[in-house]
DNA sequence: GTGAAAGCGCTAACAC
DNA sequence: GTGTTAGCGCTTTCAC
């Protein structure tokens, strides 16, 4: 068992020659810096034997790159932001990259404080779902220089690198394949966040009711509520006051599911009675009886355009990095859920 | 826009003392040190100013600290993975660690090389959920005296730190509750994996249904063939086969869904006809129609125990670490699926 | 072809 | 009370 850490210096010594030579070898420069074979043969043959593995942070510290990445969602319990994640990670894996996800809940201090410290540690990129206070930061580190990219929502007076859907388009499109398929009296259930892409989706939705002299009913519901059972009573009263309701959509998967739990409790008949739509596409609505209409981001792109986008950034050295902005397209899966009304 | 990195040096320079008396400060060795109230003031109220924050990387190299754990688990975006990860990351939040997610496919070529790595960055200790042949890693990772915890699956011929569920009691008493309630004829979903959780499991079941004089009817989906279609193939295949089964219980979350997606294409009867039940809930199994039974596991108490088992490794200075075991119980979240049968 | 040495930013033993 | 300095492990310029 071999327990001491072996250091480059070690190596040198053990072979005899100085911590340059073994140095050149290991980053493989060894033919550019025209090191006899002899001597590099030795060298890698030592260093396979000993398991030697370089010590990441003096190598950090002397380049100043740290090969890490941060990925800040909301919640990464959230399948959405989890699923994200996942092909986030095999990409940047893929590229030498390792990522460090991080949850802010969707608050300004805790995400400063993330941002801090791992600027603090060094990494190399951002890729931030940002809470709404925090503009000044982004922009710090957009001034800094930091490879940044937004991506969810972003901030309409900062230029920054962002990955975003065209929330409007699609929230108009559900609403509209909801009116087409002949409901009058469509709910809106959204948050009270005051972020771009749930404007958005609420400017989606109304522009389409609007536009068929249809009746907005939107049910906002504070953040804070959410976690605890106000947010259900407040869903519950919604349902109660407007049962003339023919169809009801939900501006996110969490707010779906908030509300078949109450629609289950309460008013079982609903889910089946209702047309159901929600924004995010999860496993559970392909699945549950009836199907449910869903818009569905397209995760592997969004992940692959971040990605892409975090990468140019790297490599550009410039300060003033180039400002990339990308929107990409939804689906509408339509289901059993939005089925024609008579 | 202070764009210039500050270093202790700088600070130092500014004020006029020297960089020993500025770290002494910043490390709040002021009182300690006997470092004057002055020099103090100023120096606190200079760093304030500027912003400054210490490079935690050249700290990290000084120290042998990184005050970063990793929680490896086979998929980050399994539910299941997922919720664990968000609560674990709390805990450690609050006790000053960052905790890196990543996952492994359970591959155990992937799992070697993350663990190679992070141990070149230096993290202070591994919450890992192995792959089945990284025993000897693992092993070499205990006699580093490196802090690790394993959970959800074990080595038998290792003494390790571990936090894992009683998965043979809760297995037996999930299938005896069906048998209790009148199935007669229960088949059993799991994977070929060799893993200790996924043993229990089947033998639990197993016992439940010999005590009984039932007959075991058991499908293994090789892990291989779940990503792709061959594994929905060959649940078909078994219901195909077995349609005299009138009870399924699936030894994963996965492994249910893939279950309800198949039955829902295939023999949509099955769904409220069979009994159902699954291991580890998710928010899906209460929200169906019918709500399905499930033996839940109890997320916050299991990240709970992991990082309390963690801070105490990380505390310990010796080299031969203590051995803690823990065994946490399941409850059986009893549904509408598995409603007794005449 | 190879080596000496500076230095990344920080901590802490030791000196005064 | 405060300063000087070695050194954590590595990369890389410059010298030979």
């Amino acid at each position: 068992m071999k327990n001491k850490k072996h250091s480059i210096k070690d190596i040198a010594a053990q072979i005899g020659v100085s911590v340059t030579t073994v140095s050149f070898v290991l980053n493989g420069k060894a033919e550019e810096k025209k090191i006899s074979k002899a001597v590099t043969d030795k060298i890698l043959k030592y260093v396979k034997k000993i398991n030697y593995k370089p010590n990441q942070i003096a190598q950090s510290l002397r380049t100043g790159k740290t090969k890490i990445l941060v990925f800040m969602v909301e919640d990464i319990s959230n399948h959405f932001f989890a699923k994200l994640a996942r092909i986030i990670e095999d990409i940047a894996y893929k590229k030498g990259y390792r990522v460090l996800f991080c949850s802010n809940d969707n608050d300004d201090d805790k995400s400063i404080e993330l941002i801090d410290l791992f600027k603090g540690r060094g990494v190399d990129g951002f890729i931030i779902i940002p809470s709404s206070g925090i503009q000044s930061k982004i922009s710090e580190l957009i001034n800094e220089g930091i490879p940044l990219v937004l991506f969810d929502r972003f901030f309409p007076d900062l230029e920054s690198c962002q990955v975003m859907v065209d929330n409007k388009v699609a929230s108009n499109n559900a609403t509209q394949h909801l009116i087409d398929n002949n409901f009058k009296n469509i709910g809106f259930v959204t948050t009270d966040v005051n972020q771009t892409q749930m404007l958005d989706r609420l400017r989606g939705y109304e522009s389409a009711i609007l536009n068929a002299n249809l009746e907005p009913k939107i049910l906002q519901i504070p953040l804070t509520d959410l976690q605890s059972d106000n947010g259900k009573k407040q869903l519950k009263m919604f349902f109660d006051n407007n049962n003339q309701l023919d169809a009801i959509y939900f501006a996110t998967n969490y707010l779906a599911i908030n509300g078949l739990i109450v629609m289950k409790e309460n008013f079982p008949e609903y889910i089946t009675d209702k047309g159901l739509l929600a924004f995010d596409d999860i496993d559970l609505f392909s699945l549950y009886s009836p199907t449910i209409t869903s818009v569905s981001q397209p995760l592997p792109q969004i992940a692959e355009k971040l990605m892409e986008n975090m990468l140019s950034l790297l490599k550009d050295n410039s300060k003033r990095k180039s400002i990339t902005k990308v929107v990409l397209h939804t689906e509408l899966k339509i289901r059993e859920s939005s089925e024609r009304r008579h």
